[in-house]
DNA sequence: GGTTTCGGTGCACAGGCGTTCGGTGAACAC
DNA sequence: GTGTTCACCGAACGCCTGTGCACCGAAACC
């Protein structure tokens, strides 16, 4: 179910949205040692293989198989044994990738909050139709999501989930880019004059909006996204207007 | 239901329980069993019991169990052994109480939007500072999920967590704890104007953000409360000032 | 070409799990 | 006082879990 690349044109399209602005390696990007080697080839299966390849592509099969396993149970539920199991090997190999499942799960944290990085640097360099911001970004984060759900889910899962490490990961995460999105309100007519604490507080109202309509659409069956997208874009429209209002009080 | 401890299990009694501002019960007793037979006399260890006293404090007893365990794992991580165990009876005996532990888990949501239902009840009944508003509910909301914190955490854990009838039976309630408010935005000057799509939407985020307050709760040390106390109630104001201008759009 | 490195295998272990089944004794109805 | 109910127990089942160990075979290295 997670979007393989290939003939699905969102797929595509989505890809060249986030790479579009070449590497915009900006000022306080991270060095985001996630995950696999990046480029694999074309799954030219059993042909000869370096170890590198090799183990890249289990280490990555790993990956997806939790992620399959965390469509239905929380991460907290879900077994070494099982996860090395679907992704094709021996739970003894599990240990020469991840030292524990909990490792693997900081690893989940890391890979998806760096492809939603990417998307948020795309949308930046993006938004030039200053009326529009918007529908604008609600239309990036939902065609985000459905691109890219089993990450999202998982993120969802466990934001709130059982175990400490993960949880805490995640909550610095969406925290740095609460206050990055607070930077960005600077650049606004009216409400880039605000202080920075004000600035936070809208940018933490609006964070805390976004997440709900993420979690939201993972829900929802896919008629539903319709309206889910007018709802985040008019109570988005609702903060702006309250913050546009804000040095009032 | 969710009776708490003490004689009187009326409606009316809980309800002063949770308005009225000094708080009988110390914070950190938690002597409190949280069951439905409501009635139940002080803890006159093994003297002589009925059977429906028996019963319904190993009920209670098993309830108690699962949310202490929930303390550290997601729902789908505890198991039924484990709780009985904490709760000091056998295995086996469990299946005479729940027919499964997600009947138990089901049970575990209505007894806890059962209480926050009173919260509500309360809440309404007691705002007549027509100024005050803001500050009131995110203090009765601050003081509710201080109160009941092994109730919002589980529900908190398990919103979006792996077990699915949880999870919908959990989205029905905020569902329709977030149309009654959008029914008493009615009754507000400005805001009861706007039409029912427009009082639901509004209504809907402001759930959303009481929603990441007490989850936000749930996580801070102690002394953050009057941080997040404060944000809370800006956050509240920023949607409050942008809903009495969205007519004009 | 010989040696080293290292993903991956197979087996074994101890322990936790949900669930079944046949008791047992105290509270209950009569 | 007698018979019934039923909350609870203990043992047992088959399954699944994480982890340790010895080993294999091919890629990698010199």
């Amino acid at each position: 179910m997670s979007g393989r690349a290939g003939a699905d044109p969102s797929g595509e399209r989505a890809l060249r949205l986030v790479t579009a602005p070449p590497e915009a390696t900006g000022p306080g990007d991270r060095q985001v040692v996630t995950s696999s080697p990046a480029v694999l080839p074309p799954v030219d299966d059993d042909a000869p293989m370096t170890r590198q390849e090799r183990k890249a592509r289990t280490r990555a099969a790993l990956l997806e198989a939790a992620l399959d396993q965390l469509e239905s149970r929380s991460f907290g539920a879900i077994s070494l044994r099982e996860v090395s199991r679907e992704a094709g090997i021996t739970p003894t190999a599990f240990y020469r990738h991840f030292e524990s499942m909990e490792e693997l799960g900081l690893v989940l944290v890391d890979e998806s909050f760096a492809s939603l990085r990417e998307m948020i640097r795309a949308a930046r360099a993006e938004v030039q139709a200053p009326g529009d911001d918007i529908r604008a970004s609600a239309a990036t984060l939902i065609r985000h999501v459905g691109t890219h759900t089993s990450h999202y889910r998982f993120i969802s899962r466990e934001r709130s989930g059982g175990i400490a490490s993960l949880r805490s990961a995640i909550a610095q995460e969406i925290e740095s880019f609460s206050s990055e999105l607070a930077g960005d309100l600077r650049k606004y007519p009216v409400i880039g004059e605000l202080d920075r604490p004000a600035l936070e507080m809208v940018a933490s109202l609006i964070v805390t909006v976004m997440v709900a309509t993420a979690e939201r659409l993972l829900d929802a069956p896919p008629d539903a996204e319709a309206q889910i997208r007018r709802r985040t874009e008019d109570q988005m429209r609702v903060i702006v207007l309250g913050a546009l209002q804000w040095h009032h009080s």
